[in-house]
DNA sequence: ATGAAAGCGCTAACAC
DNA sequence: GTGTTAGCGCTTTCAT
């Protein structure tokens, strides 16, 4: 007996050796090396060595589609997003994948193009034959009530992001208090009006952060100016940065997002007008680029690790059975850098 | 036979009905059964809406398991990548996960927490009992050699960002030929000396957008200067842009990407240098918020979405038998915008 | 400590 | 056009 490699053996699929090619060449049973393979005990030393050597020469791979097929868990869980592009997504996934990792699990992402039924049911479709146990859905904007149709019953179900508190389990950043944070600074700072760059009309945060702005003027009892709104996107900033620069009024501009923040800038500086001197512009979002805008962003930080990590532990939790929904709210908070100061002269009052 | 729910059918796992039970069901056999839920031809038409009929009460769902375990094929692709961290491998995963979906493939992401090559390896062994028909790597910086010997054999393979081209199949941007632009584009403006922030000196791109800077300028008859590392980070290209703006000599840079050429510009900003009236700064890669930044950034644009295309498509060839090793190389174009002009005063010639 | 048998859910191959 | 048989690779009984 050589240790060559049998060339009928290894010409046959590469690492396509299964229990029972192992536990021939071992000369035990498929039942031993399963057992070896799982590390269950109750197996003498010396066959355990003999079936791991074995293993080893034939280049033994466990095949996990068997293993799931026997076990009925595949160890994977699916997101659903609508896209990478925005930041906080990817950090959100970014965190999940690692604490994913950490519990033996992998993370298969199913992306949904559009915001349209078709899409979205496509994925949920391609989701359910998708082998996973359970799925985390980041969504960000309106659909979700035709989706919930199609959702194959009984996989454990944890959205990020989402107005659907009461019918899912539902884990994010205190969006409104975010804002309420952020107005509250440049109130503070002496400002007698914020002007908000929102995100888009759909969007369950962008809503949240628009009404908890509108809330927190009228408790200082200022009437809110007209919201606008754009698409989280610099350029969608900067156009509706030159909106407000123009008008000599503004003097504190909260943006919905870091990207918007970093348009309206842009469009600030184009003007010529003096940030924080003539403007104050607050983000939300803490990008890590935020520290070396010009000038720095004061921003909303959210906690995007955190919100990932929490979504996978509460969704495994599901998949073992927990049945009792708990929503987890992250905190979110403020860090003042260098683009908010109080108004250098006040304008008149009411705009 | 009512049409209620069978209690003790619907209560043993919901989404569990097999074919058994809708060929039950329908008074069909499961083979049937199964040519309906693949489109097969050769079914009576009534039978076929039966079967239909029977699947939709049940809820019936495809167990992927059995599938694959039957057909060897998974239908899914592993991704295995260092982080989210970096905009290129986000831009590029985005478009890998949209063309896989298009292929009706689905995206496995494998993190790597560090370039150790515990947790490579530690990587390579999670993914080999993964379920993937083929393996995307993007690793950015060295340590492939190690991994190369655990990767399970037999996997297709393709990798992105690595100097492997001998070894691997690789897609990867043309980063040589995007810094030789960057250079010239300097050049032509009539500066006599560029200087370079690099990413780290493990990465790969880092590596040949270096020495394709170095290789221009020699062209050109300059002795480059040294370079100044960088972590990508535009903290990094912050500390370093300081470095080089207190020294009245240097008119142009050229960070090894965006993230830096926003720190370096920032610096600039501070230390009262004007941009790009004392110093031109461009930048690698193109990322979105680019256009507003200020100024708005002259760069060195690099196509993800082409680059996740041509890897997924490739990779899925091999996964269908193909034999040939076809590297790709996608091309870089420069983007001029304001942050690069002719120097305004020349300095010394020899720094 | 080890083995034998049975079956997870599905489908290819072969009947009829 | 439809059913029967067999088996993918693994693991959970139940024996021994």
């Amino acid at each position: 007996m050589t240790s060559t490699d049998d060339p009928a053996q290894s010409a046959r699929k590469p690492g396509r050796a299964s229990v029972g090619d192992v536990a021939r060449r071992a000369g035990v049973s498929a039942q031993t090396v399963s057992r070896v393979s799982n590390g269950h005990a109750h197996v003498d030393p010396g066959t355990r060595q003999r079936v791991l050597d074995s293993m080893a020469e034939l280049g033994y791979q466990p095949n996990s589609a068997a293993r799931a097929l026997r076990r009925g868990r595949f160890r994977t869980i699916g997101v659903i997003m609508f896209s990478l592009r925005t930041l906080g997504n990817v950090n959100t996934i970014n965190a999940i994948t690692l604490e994913a990792a950490r519990a033996d699990y992998s993370v298969k992402l199913i992306p949904v193009r559009e915001h349209t039924i078709g899409q979205v049911s496509g994925a949920y479709n391609r989701l359910s034959e998708q082998a996973v146990d359970g799925v985390i859905i980041i969504l960000e904007a309106h659909l979700l009530d035709q989706a919930e149709l199609t959702l194959p019953p009984g996989l454990p179900v944890v959205v990020i992001d989402s107005d659907a508190a009461d019918r899912y389990t539902v884990v994010d950043s205190d969006q409104a208090d975010g804002a309420r944070q952020a107005v509250e600074h440049l109130l503070g700072l002496g400002h007698r009006q914020v002007w908000h760059i929102a995100g888009p009309e759909t969007s369950f945060s962008a809503t949240r952060r628009l009404e908890a702005w509108q809330r927190t003027l009228r408790g200082a009892g200022i009437e809110p100016p007209p919201v606008l709104h754009g698409d989280w996107s610099n350029e969608s900033g900067h156009s509706h940065g030159l909106t407000l620069g123009r008008r000599a009024e503004v003097t504190a501009i909260f943006a919905g997002n870091d990207q918007m923040a970093l348009g309206a800038m842009c469009a600030l500086h184009e003007l010529g007008r003096d940030i924080p001197g003539d403007v104050s512009v607050i983000g939300f979002d803490d990008m890590e680029e935020a520290t070396t805008f010009w000038p720095p962003l004061t921003t909303i930080r959210q906690d995007f690790d955190q919100v990932g990590r929490q979504a996978l532990q509460t969704l495994l939790r599901k998949v073992d059975g927990e049945q009792e929904r708990s929503n987890v709210v992250v905190p979110t908070s403020l860090i003042v850098r260098k683009s908010t100061s109080a108004p250098e002269r006040m304008p008149d009052a009411h705009p």
